[in-house]
DNA sequence: CGTCTAGTTGATTCGCCTCAAGTGTTGTGG
DNA sequence: CCACAACACTTGAGGCGAATCAACTAGACG
């Protein structure tokens, strides 16, 4: 239920038994979303942090003309607003499913994080492999194609997912439209629609109902051209 | 010649007397590097941190067909790999001009961090910020035109520049080629001269010799729909 | 039942890419 | 001091990937 904030950070650090405890303490004032709803807001109030322990979410920008970007998918164990901590939030957090969230004091977490060296660093490590994900996104955006930004997706989704636990025998959730896969990879909802199915027919993956199933995970790995590094993730050789 | 560090820093966070002077006993271990080499390479070994305080950067992945993406132009006073300091570096830096570069030793750097708060915060908060940026990027592939696309690196070049001195009236040198924007921008060398010559038939721009000028601040700003709130520089309101 | 959203399909348009060739500038060695 | 690479930039022509416009189907929900 809950040891999901330790399971998701010692991937980025393993720390002892006190520390742990520490960082479960953190886990208080729970609280549930429901699909659709914000996490978190743009230019929000500075309010307690937020960590995703159950459900998915995305991060988002919308622009002037009501177009949105996708930003990242949130999965459990993820921090929701890490850089709320330090700057003013510059985008949103929606649920895409129904979500637990805790809530975690500020001034709780830079206690942690001042008295707790070895948590610190794996926070901040969790924090630039966040990062390197955005830039993997970005590399996709510039210089692949829909088919090979969706494949590289659904590769990462399903990595990032088995890493903390919710992917079985190539199966997992991912709750998604393809509306949000749209706004995610720069793509009109028409061209996804199509590139996904040019995906199934290749056979390598089955989507629906938000569910992924990746039939030919060597395949797919080619078509996205996906290598896994980016995610630093112990153990991750595709 | 190297308070640049300092002055960088401390646009995310103030800090005294004694703590710049802590800052400042890092700089040390000053190297020169030509324009085009390498200043880190991706997957490198973890050698000391590297600062930049002289020259303009640039980071890059390349992909196993030779095309290359550039992930963001670094400025004199930002911090080249501070990634490197908790994962392995993801992605190659390349010098665009002739560079000073300070190495720090990264058990001083992590000392540093230990025994001063504020100075740990505002490295946090710039790694935070270099984040923001990339993000912004990613608006900008998925949503906006080529046209778009290039006003608004200008507009945040123009403003990072200015944050460190590097701007005056409207003038920053800015040494990329043509080539570099296309990859920067995920266009390609041919439309990138097109949509340049476009915006200087607007007016909105001089580019040549590596020299930015803007002709047209409000026109440029419109044009890339830029707001520069994502920078999270006190007293950028554009 | 009517409405809303998600998904699907076809036709058409357009932004940007690729290929191909040329100019201008710089630097280098004979 | 000039020939000649090498590179940045420019221009034209043609083609493709993805956007847009416009229906239409199917399931979910009140």
């Amino acid at each position: 239920m809950a040891p999901r904030l330790i399971a998701s950070l010692q991937r980025f650090g393993a720390f002892s038994g006190p520390e742990a405890a520490a960082v479960q303490a953190l886990v208080t004032g729970l609280r549930d979303f429901a699909a659709g709803d914000d996490l978190a807001i743009e230019g929000g109030p500075a309010s307690p942090l937020r960590v995703l322990l159950e459900g998915q979410a995305f991060r988002y920008r919308m622009l002037p003309d009501g177009r949105r970007q996708i930003l990242g998918f949130l999965i459990p164990g993820d921090i929701i607003d890490l850089q709320s901590l330090f700057l003013t939030l510059d985008h949103s957090i929606a649920a895409l499913t129904a979500c637990e969230v805790s809530l975690v004091p500020r001034a709780r977490l830079v206690d942690l994080i001042q008295s707790t060296p070895p948590v610190a660093h794996a926070l901040w490590r969790a924090s630039l492999a966040d990062a390197a994900i955005t830039r993997e996104w970005l590399v996709g955006m510039g210089r692949r194609s829909a088919y090979g930004r969706i494949a590289h997706l659904f590769c990462e989704m399903s990595l990032r997912l088995r890493s903390v636990g919710l992917e079985n025998h190539h199966r997992c959730a991912f709750p998604v439209t393809q509306l949000h896969l749209s706004d995610a990879l720069g793509l009109s909802a028409v061209h996804t629609n199509r590139t996904l199915q040019a995906l199934r027919v290749d056979n390598l993956i089955a989507f629906q109902s938000g569910e992924l199933r990746v039939l030919d995970w060597p395949g797919l790995r080619a078509a996205g051209d996906f290598d896994p590094a980016y995610l630093h993730l112990k153990g991750a050789t595709a």
